[in-house]
DNA sequence: AAACATTTGTCCGTATGTATA
DNA sequence: ATATACATACGGACAAATGTT
């Protein structure tokens, strides 16, 4: 029997990696609510480990903006407002759009008609009111670009924004912002524009790709709080 | 005497907090060197605090990319290459853009005259040749509008990637980046703009304003390099 | 192959600091 | 103002993992 090297790179996890993995899921999903005070025991005690990769664990929350520690007084879950939408998401679109940029010159063909697929059933999923695998592949869409794009700074700020992005939804929304078909217009406009190696209108694209849904989610949010 | 209040308002740091400013300066300067093995014990005994600390502010560290962890093997300085110039200058580059596309909505005429004074100064200290004053007034024109944005993440994403950008030219240059007139007519442009409330224009000088001085240093090192 | 040396990872006790009564 | 309760910050000892002899 062939015994695949590396089959498993990293199975052993740390216990404060599980810790952070754990209680990232948590603020992100809202069973760890905004405002909320925790103490590293109690975490402790629920994950089953120590405080120390508890206390590991927050602090690096604390760097991405989920945690907020007041030395020796409290750590909380950050709150959450919706005019936090205005903050998130134009950096991410602005990162977004510099990774299609630098995409645009180094997507393969492959690649290229993988984005095409992605974009013909996120259609598909969007008319069928598959709110959930529409999300997924939009996820998918975005994903390959960042990673084509081969950038490690745009991909760990993109990774954390689209964690607090998918955390208002979770707290705000319910997770249930839906799709929307033109989405998967400006997607085509994309892929177009890539094929023919145009950055520029790429990531113009891209931008306006991301800043659309954040006014109908702010307006969305208007509407509800009235 | 009258007691200033609130004259330094948090006069203490944490051990963690010395540690990890420390630390990070000492990579930043070239003090730790890239590539460097280093133990928390060592770290520890210089700082003169306990593992802990330390060993909270190497997380930390790891997290901005200045440090690589291996668990249960070794830790780290991260190793830098010429050619992470092209890594670390784009999205800086575009995260500044966007800095200054939401700035010029919300710019004072008080904010725009500070701009123009720290522009008109920072030519004349290249014009003198005062190479570290003109990085410093390069540094505040920048800050002043990444303050005025107001967006957090903007902010902490710049820092750390001006920051790797700082260590770059100590480790390369010897900190030595001649500062360049193109630079402040590119100010000026970029002043103009703002005062015209024109966030698109303001938006592309200062993507150039970051650009070009990466192929300025890329091509210094390529040729340092030979 | 197995024991060793080294370094990181984890645990928990204690000190320090803050807020409340 | 003092004391008390509580949570975080820090320290040091032990355990686990890795690479080597």
């Amino acid at each position: 029997m062939p015994i695949p090297k590396n089959f498993t790179p990293q199975i052993r996890l740390s216990a404060k990696e599980k810790a952070f993995n754990q209680l990232q899921r948590w603020i992100v999903d809202g069973t760890l609510e905004p405002g909320e005070k925790v103490t590293d025991i109690d975490l402790a005690e629920a994950l089953g480990v120590s405080r120390t990769p508890v206390r590991e664990a927050l602090q690096l929350l604390e760097s991405q903006g989920f945690v907020e520690m007041r030395p020796g007084k409290e750590t909380k879950i950050t709150s959450i407002h919706p005019d936090d939408v205005l903050t998130v998401y134009p950096p991410l679109a602005q990162l977004q759009a510099l990774a299609a940029e630098m995409a645009a010159p180094l997507l393969t063909s492959e690649e290229i008609a993988e984005l095409k697929a992605l974009t013909a059933d996120y259609e598909l999923a969007v008319k069928h009111e598959n709110i959930h695998e529409a999300a997924e592949l939009d996820e998918h869409f975005h994903n390959l670009i960042t990673d084509v794009a081969n950038n490690p700074y745009v991909r760990q700020f993109s990774d954390v924004l689209q964690l607090h992005i998918r955390r208002m939804k979770y707290v705000f929304l319910n997770q249930s912002a839906s799709p929307k078909l033109q989405s998967a217009r400006e997607h085509w406009q994309m892929i177009d524009a890539l094929e023919k190696n145009n950055p520029e209108k790429a990531a113009e694209m891209m931008k306006q790709n991301w800043l659309r849904p954040m006014k109908d989610i702010h307006q969305l949010l208007k509407e509800g709080k009235k």
